[in-house]
DNA sequence: TCGTTTCATCGTAAAACTACGATAAACGAT
DNA sequence: ATCGTTTATCGTAGTTTTACGATGAAACGA
């Protein structure tokens, strides 16, 4: 029981920030990020002109931010709209934060 | 020459910012940083003993994250100590924290 | 209904990651 | 010199990531 009961908290807590990483270990997704937080938020038009690569390279990008739950997308008809998952953010730098001050 | 003095900086932090997220970006790496980080150091056969996977694995996450800059390794002949690289752990804590403060 | 716009997904190819066993290198001790 | 210990590296296989062009789907306006 007292095996069961140590590691889970740490491990899930481990895998949720190692996801978290994971997601922020791209240059451009990292910039991403930036755009959208410091525009309320982005369609994903206005992030492929400032960003240099490919529509489908950064469509890309976007899904594994939604994956690791970054940020979110909400559709406005022919767009849709991109804006950060504040819930989960906050959940990140905690994360991060407990992690860098151990 | 506005638009050269513009990005570079940011992207740099950018490329460095990544570099750091991406050897995160697993869940035993994580865990070898939380062992070195609680105690001093550690030579590779302690992390060997607690962490489930192989020792070349194990090895090759030491490389990942000595890559990184977030570790270092010392001989100490018929061994190899390890430690975090704290220069590089703070720089990696303050990308984090602004990042997460923007 | 027919384009147009916007974005996601598919298909594909190259590169990188992950994990392992086997092997090699370095060194102390016998 | 040879052996045992410790660790890195090699070779390998399967998976994942990254990037792109091409294609498809949804919604709107003409």
């Amino acid at each position: 029981m007292k095996v069961l009961a140590e590691q889970p908290i740490s491990e899930n807590a481990n895998q949720e920030l190692a996801r978290f990483a994971k997601a922020l270990g791209h240059p451009t997704r990292l910039q991403i990020l930036q755009l959208l937080d410091s525009q309320a938020c982005c369609f994903t038009g206005d992030l492929v002109e400032v960003i240099p690569a490919a529509q489908s390279t950064i469509s890309q990008h976007l899904r594994e931010l939604k994956n690791a739950g970054l940020i979110q997308g909400e559709i406005n008809p022919p767009r849709v709209k991109y804006c950060i998952n504040k819930e989960n953010w906050r959940k990140a730098k905690l994360l991060f934060t407990h992690f860098f001050e151990e």
